[in-house]
DNA sequence: CGCATTTGACCAGCGC
DNA sequence: GCGCTGGTCAAATGCG
């Protein structure tokens, strides 16, 4: 399950991308908000559990509250079968990491075959927040770093910024439910 | 001192 | 049934 490529046909936030690129989601991203500005209504969406078909698009506005982590804790052997939902889209950045407002804790790395670069493992640090995210930078373009979320954040973002929308406008992001 | 990162090991699922 | 790949854990280390 590669294969990202082709999603995105970099629309880059273009030049000189300074050494930190800061996505700050302000408000309600992916937390039930029920007031959802462009993307955060995709973000939002992008957390269901499981019930995948449930779920098509509120688009805008739409309440989005699936929050039950089907997605606990897969670990040996007490897990059946999780399907858990996973939402990435690809930014044009220098860095890896794109900074949503969320605190994460990295606690994995792993080197993808088709890749040459290694995808990173990071997960939310809040108390009771299952949320997963990856970063891997496409070995076609060096330049873009594809993100993938898993889950949705139990609890408002912690950063205040409102750049967000700004940068959003410069970069074009598709989601794909995988 | 507390917390985030690093890195190798371990494990489960899938394909051959 | 074995081997490969991807995903997670956990101990050690580094940094603020």
């Amino acid at each position: 399950m590669e294969n990202f490529e082709g999603f995105f046909h970099g629309l880059s936030s273009s030049s000189s991308s300074s050494t930190s690129l800061s996505l700050n989601l302000r408000n309600s991203l992916g937390y039930g908000g029920d007031r959802d500005n462009g993307m955060l209504g995709l973000m939002a969406e992008m957390g269901v559990p499981g019930s995948l078909n449930a779920v098509e698009n509120k688009g805008l506005g739409g309440t989005t509250v699936g929050t039950d982590e089907t997605i606990g804790k897969l670990k040996k052997g007490e897990n059946k079968k999780p399907r858990k939902p996973r939402h990435a889209f690809q930014t044009r950045s220098q860095v890896d990491i794109l900074d949503d407002g969320y605190r994460w804790r990295k606690y994995g790395q792993k080197a993808v075959k088709n890749n040459k670069f290694p995808r990173s493992y990071y997960r939310c640090t809040h108390q009771g927040c299952n949320v997963k995210k990856q970063v891997q930078r496409l070995t076609k373009d060096e330049g873009i770093v594809e993100t993938t979320y898993e889950g949705l954040h139990s609890h408002p973002i912690q950063k205040t910024s409102d750049n967000f929308e700004h940068i959003l406008s410069q970069m074009q992001i598709y989601s794909s439910s995988l």
